[in-house]
DNA sequence: TTGAAAATATTGAATATTCAAGAATTGAAG
DNA sequence: CTTCAATTCTTGAATATTCAATATTTTCAA
């Protein structure tokens, strides 16, 4: 049983935003280096499959609220990282695309976040990394 | 060797966020009934140790930034659930201390808390548990 | 001892996020 | 068919966060 007098430190959900904390700000350190958020990198990389995913899709898959992700969106396109596509077959959707620059770019960045991900696999070993990536897999599971 | 064309799922960073966002989520729904953010609850549960703690320390305890947490804490003064002291021994640091209403509301927070931790056992399992609190510790160590 | 550098906390302006409401389109029941 | 509820996205106002600058105190070297 969980004891309610636990010090913070041994509780689930601060561990995770402890750690996420962590990793997060090592691989915003990188990817500064393109001056692009962590949250722009996971939107280029979620829509270079060259598909067409509407703004709902788009939020899920970057772990971003709608409003938020509309306004980064806005800026994105004005970069013209993206680019906004009515759905034909229901034009309440709006299909986000990315463009060459935006392919271009999310090389570089996928390149920066490769470096963090071995520079973990370093310190932190291989085994543990997998065993930890297949925990939160399935930890995530299931809290659906 | 990490691949640069992997999936964003399969990102520690991104596992992370997800986990984090999940559970994060969760801990909120429960601590709404107190109408008490995640962050107050972690300041209450520091100071509840009945000790000073400076502002520096505390940010770094409760993973906020340190102007972040100095209007937090504004409005917890405001809620007269900690008081500042100024440190004696050393006049530029501010030391925080729990109220006794932030004591019996810190108790009410606690046990939603421990609620999810105990959910969060029976439908992921005593081991696993156990074992990704493990890893995670490991991982925030190896990143200092 | 003095004066410059470091440490600590706060403030204010600039940004970003969120909540609630709105606009447009679709679905579906009567 | 028509109308009303549901879905999708955006907007604007209210909040919250962050960055850079400031104020205060301490440290420490000359």
């Amino acid at each position: 049983m969980a004891k309610s007098n636990a010090p913070i430190t041994e509780h689930l959900a601060y561990l995770l935003a402890q750690a996420n904390r962590e990793i997060n700000r090592q691989l915003e350190l990188r990817l500064s280096k393109e001056r692009v958020p962590v949250e722009q990198w996971r939107i280029l990389k979620v829509l270079s499959d060259g598909d067409g995913h509407s703004m709902g899709e788009l939020a899920d898959a970057v772990l971003l609220n709608h409003p938020t992700l509309t306004k980064m969106i806005d800026r994105m396109v004005s970069d013209t990282l993206v680019y906004r596509v009515q759905d034909p077959n229901d034009r309440r959707k709006v299909l986000m695309f990315i463009s060459d620059r935006g392919k271009v770019l999310c090389k570089k960045l996928n390149s920066l976040a490769v470096d963090q991900e071995e520079h973990i696999l370093e310190s932190y070993g291989d085994k543990s990394t997998s065993e930890l990536k297949r925990l939160l897999e399935s930890l995530i599971d299931s809290s659906n």
